[in-house]
RNA sequence: GCUGGUGUGGCGGAAUAGGCAGACGCGCGGGACUUAAAAUCCCGUGGUGGCGACACCAUGCGGGUUCGAUCCCCGCCACCAGCACCA
């Protein structure tokens, strides 16, 4: 038959709706498989290929674990609040609501062109009251549990999209969003404390399987570290000055003390401070550096000012030391404070040189006078510690004898920060939360939820960076839920994370109005079995919904700890040019041409078949020709359907097919799988006929890739139903066994010729068989046999001198 | 700087409990069909030398272990990604 991908694919993409054979049911016996990919965010500009290839790799898994009998769920969605859209409807006053509906319009429309499987009756929205009521319910049970706290702090502030941005929205001083440079902003700031299950992030990764990659970019994230606080007497104050190190066996080697600029003792006691106009004045210099020179340029030439007025004493050796500010430390991380030790870490090495501070050595090895040592070595001028070999020991006993003296404790860091969770921004959830004169901040009660956005004539935000609906009095001004009189609404939103943070909860129950999913189907279906996404969300979506997951089993509203069994991650599709796809380079490939002029097969094939699923690889136009010609040679397949039965040879083949096919969908190697059949195709084409039974279990094992191409092969071949929902091939174990094998024959290691020998013949054989060639005779001629290896099925080698 | 990863034909990429390097696809060359072109089909295709059978060289570079190394070990180089004055 011929390929007439146009006229099949439009036909079975109905039959498969009408029918609704990709339905996940919530009654059956059968084992669930619960399939997730990343939902998107509808943008206006429509799907993109690497959306395709994101959905293709778990697409081809569930449509394969049907036909294996499992019940399963393939859910997909839209994560539609955020900037893009407001932004959009900022320019043209257009509601973002008609815009989000608009764009998941045409996403579905484009979805459903590429015959994915996915479960339509349980899209999600997550801009739908009735889903975000259950957002801002979990984050109601947050708050009601201590996980959130409200804070004026300096903030990471994009001055162009007016909006606070966490940590890891604003990774290299750049705001994700716009990319112009985030500046730090003081600002009343509701936060996640995400910090008090850094732990539990941490260990949890012992139980999931993760690519080694991504669980070593989250242990970098959360940056776990353990040290000792150490309290510093300084004189003439009564407070003491705590600071955290890693390395407390290295007190008595501290010349000196350093704090950050924005370091509240500077304030607190200026009055003991004999140089504030100094201090202030390098303070405000720190604040005008950007962002790239305090990152990029770790330059050895430290600045810094010496406090004047006080000093403080060292707790071992009870020495005087002075103490200085300085922009190298800083405030976010430890307690703004640290106990410096010159010989022994370069930063501080370098700002002692420069300020001819005292360099004592502790540690045997390196000369200090040169550079800081940061190796290995005994302890020395150290008291009690000297003469310890390893750091684990004087680190013990240093703690040991801090907790003693009562000046200090074992204690541990991270270097995650708790989430900045508020935007001042209107498309996005309401913060349930209403502020009371008397009372403070209190909870929306759980039955007024939703929280709805109110409607609004205009989606500027206000002018020093408030939210729009701090512009709308109606919904301002309310009643406070626990005295009554009259009270404030919080006006600020939530991030983009926060409807992505439990979604795939929510595809298990989605039309639930009186929980977030009901506990039995959530036990039925959870964990996510596979889930796969982008790289890019490693530290952010996959660390926040692991958070918020973990919450939700702690309160007892999941059962298991971990959401996601198992994560994979595909590689990005660069442009033909090999740099990665923009409008601006204008190497953009549209996933809709390619389904027009080649297929959705085609398209589905080709982005599995480019290369490792996890690589990045760039498009190529011609490649797709070449997934083209393959279907086409596989439809007229049908055109040689024969009576006479498969030769010993093809029946083996398909088998082996069969198997490398099934292996390599597990293992995710859709692109040698893709290249199995299509080497098993010429073998087939030469052999010039096949049987109707074998076509049937070929067109079976290419359906998860080309669905619809398979599908009406399956009906030309007389089968009925689907091909989608039948049973995936078993190979025969016994068909898999050549009779024959050919293997090489080396001659002291260098390839001579080929032999074929009898499947699991035994040495002798093999060897008087590699000795009867007349290649292998002639390259021993002359020559002395010393050793002759058999490796059983691979290789025979004759080593002669 | 630290962490993780990758280097294989003209191109995308196969093959690692150490066993015929280059599967499959693209591209290219030749041929068939055609008035012609496109499409399609068949043959060939790592490099160098040779009419040839064949020989030599080839998996980033330099060593090592081994009968045998793309794979293991030691030392380099290049590129990609993430983090980065984290105490």
């Amino acid at each position: 038959m011929k390929h007439n991908f146009k006229a099949i694919e439009k036909k079975w993409q109905a039959a498969w709706a009408e029918d609704e054979i990709f339905k996940a049911s919530d009654n059956t016996d059968k084992p669930k498989f619960y399939g997730l990919v990343e939902f998107p965010y509808p943008s206006g500009a429509g799907m993109h290929v690497g959306h395709i290839k994101a959905y293709s790799s778990i697409e081809v898994l569930s449509r394969k674990r049907r036909m294996q009998g499992y019940n399963v769920l393939f859910p997909i969605g839209f994560d539609a609040f955020g900037l893009p859209t407001e932004n959009y409807a900022v320019k043209t006053n257009k509601h973002p609501r008609v815009i989000t509906d608009e764009n998941i319009k045409r996403f579905t429309k484009q979805l459903k062109s590429v015959g994915f499987s996915f479960d339509y009756s349980r899209v999600i929205d997550t801009t739908q009251e009735d889903y975000y009521k259950w957002t801002q319910w979990i984050f109601l049970k947050m708050f009601e549990k201590g996980l959130v706290f409200r804070d004026k702090t300096l903030v990471n502030y994009c001055p162009h999209c007016k909006v606070v941005l966490s940590n890891e929205d604003s990774q290299g001083g750049k705001c994700d969003i716009c990319h112009s440079d985030v500046i730090q902003k003081e600002k009343d700031v509701w936060y996640l404390r995400i910090t008090e299950y850094a732990d539990k992030l941490l260990k949890g990764l012992d139980d999931v399987d993760y690519p080694e990659n991504i669980k070593q970019q989250q242990v970098n994230w959360i940056g776990k570290s353990r040290g000792a606080f150490v309290n510093f007497t300084l004189d003439g104050i009564d407070e003491k000055l705590k600071v955290y190190t890693t390395r407390p066996d290295t007190l008595c080697g501290v010349t000196f003390m350093v704090i950050a600029p924005e370091h509240p003792f500077i304030d607190k006691y200026a009055d003991k401070i004999s140089n504030m106009d100094e201090i202030l004045s390098y303070r405000e210099e720190c604040q005008k550096k950007s962002e790239f020179e305090r990152t990029q340029l770790v330059s050895k030439d430290k600045t810094g000012v010496r406090v004047a007025g006080f000093n403080a004493i060292n707790p071992i050796t009870k020495k005087e030391i002075p103490v200085y500010i300085s922009d190298y430390v800083m405030m976010g991380y430890g307690t703004g404070a640290i106990m410096a030790v010159p010989a022994h870490d370069q930063r501080d090495w370098d700002f002692a040189k420069k300020f001819d501070i005292d360099i004592i050595p502790v540690i045997e090895g390196g000369d200090v006078t040169k550079e800081a040592y940061t190796g290995d070595g005994n302890m020395i001028n150290s008291l009690f510690l000297d003469g310890y070999k390893k750091k684990k020991d004087s680190i013990n006993r240093m703690i040991e004898e801090l907790e003693k003296m009562g000046v200090g404790e074992a204690g541990v860091q991270y270097k995650m920060k708790d989430w900045a969770f508020n935007r001042q921004r209107y498309w996005g959830e309401p913060i349930p939360i209403v502020h009371c004169p008397n009372c403070g901040d209190v909870a929306v009660p759980f039955d007024e939820l939703p929280l709805k956005l109110p409607e609004l004539e205009n989606f500027e935000p206000g002018t020093d960076g408030e939210s729009p609906l701090a512009k709308i009095d109606s919904f301002v001004n309310c009643k406070c839920p626990k005295c009554g009189c009259d009270a404030k609404r919080e006006t600020d939103t939530m991030p983009q994370w926060a409807g992505s943070s439990w979604y795939f909860l929510r595809y298990i129950d989605p039309h639930n109005d009186n929980e977030l999913a009901a506990k039995e189907k959530l036990n039925y279906w959870m964990p996510v079995d596979w889930y796969n996404g982008g790289m890019e969300h490693v530290t952010r979506h996959l660390i926040y919904s692991r958070f918020w997951h973990h919450f939700l089993y702690d309160i007892g509203v999941v059962d298991c700890e971990e959401p996601y069994k198992k994560r994979s991650a595909q590689g990005m599709i660069l442009g033909e040019d090999g740099q990665k796809m923009s409008k601006s380079r204008g190497n953009v490939i549209d996933p809709l041409d390619i389904v027009d002029i080649y297929g959705a097969d085609t398209l589905r094939t080709y982005v599995l078949f480019m290369g490792e699923y996890g690589a990045a690889a760039p498009w190529s136009d011609a490649s797709v020709r070449g997934c083209k010609r393959f279907l086409e040679r596989f439809a007229s397949l049908t055109d040689i359907v024969s009576e006479e039965a498969d030769s010993d040879k093809i029946e083996t083949a398909i088998h082996k097919c069969i198997k490398k096919v099934s292996e390599d969908i597990e293992a995710m190697k859709f692109n040698t799988a893709i290249a199995a059949m299509m080497g098993l195709l010429n073998d087939i084409i030469s052999e010039g006929h096949i049987t109707k039974d074998n076509l049937t279990l070929l067109v079976k094992i290419l359906s998860p890739f080309a669905p619809h191409l398979a599908e009406e092969m399956y009906h030309e071949l007389g089968n009925e139903g689907y091909v989608s929902i039948s049973k995936w091939p078993e190979y025969d174990p016994e068909k898999v066994v050549d009779s024959t094998i050919e293997i090489a024959v080396q001659v002291n290691g260098k390839l001579k010729a080929t032999i074929v020998i009898p499947n699991g013949c035994d040495k002798d054989e093999a060897l008087s068989i590699a000795h009867d060639n007349e290649a292998i005779k002639k390259a021993l001629e002359g020559k002395n046999l010393v050793k002759e290896i058999y490796v059983p099925g691979k290789i025979v080698n004759l080593v002669a001198k």
